[in-house]
DNA sequence: TATATAACAGTAATCATTATTATTTTTATT
DNA sequence: AATAAAAATAATAATGATTACTGTTATATA
């Protein structure tokens, strides 16, 4: 059985993840790790999310354009993507049991969870085109 | 202004996509093209089915996992989509209108749409695991 | 403290997708 | 119908995101 050992790379990047709430991409996480550790490698970034996301430590977001994301807040929540400038923000609002409910009655196998991303033009690009 | 001209393989792609419910990848309906069309480029494929994403008259479902899959079927419906074989089923259910509705309540920008996936294990799965 | 193994940095490889280019098709015009 | 202009093609190269490999270093445990 494989033991997981502890790293400071690792600690640090979840910390990283925790103290930020743009929901960034492994390259980006990459720029702001080399500020702490100058010669950590972008697989090390990659192979640490992936390890946090399988111990559910941390969500993976793919909605659909461009790399995918990280969030550290593993309660299940609702994301909205800016289709001008591309920025995730989170919704504080319950997700909704009786979307999964409902779906269940149109599904012969067995759903247990959903992911939903809401898509507009956020406030600030909402400025910018007026 | 650039005009679209008519092209034999723009024409079966979109058929081919229209006669499947499967959801295919590009490099899957490239397989399937072949057939008619035995030097036809997987560029070619891409190239047609963003066109058609961007005239409106297909989808693409970037669901998480693997490449980009396409849909023929534009009106807004949901999918479901098993963890443990990665196919992707139609959901023959309306989209919620009051999801966004309430979505909205909680965000400054301005909302437009949402995608959702279900993600469960489907009954063949279910079946094999028994 | 010595040994075993996981994690690392650096790098190469893979996968999905897009761009380039020279040639062929399609469409509009004579 | 012949021809010219424009767009689409096949073939291929290039890109961007991600994963795998290799030799070295850090961590845990006997």
């Amino acid at each position: 059985m494989k033991t997981l050992k502890y790293s400071r790379q690792r600690e640090m990047i979840k910390n990283c993840l925790i103290n930020r709430h743009d929901h960034p991409t492994a390259d980006t996480l990459y720029m702001t790790m080399r500020e702490e550790f100058p010669n950590i490698s972008l697989g090390t970034v990659y192979r640490n999310l992936n390890l946090l996301v399988d111990l559910g430590e941390i969500r993976k977001l793919s909605c659909g354009n461009g790399p995918d994301r990280f969030d550290a807040d593993t309660h299940p929540h609702y994301h909205f993507v800016c289709r001008e400038c591309g920025q995730v923000q989170d919704l504080s609002m319950e997700t909704s049991r009786q979307l999964t409910a409902d779906a269940q009655q149109y599904c012969s196998g067995q759903i247990d969870s959903h992911i939903t991303y809401f898509y507009g033009v956020c406030d600030r690009c909402m400025k910018k085109t007026d």
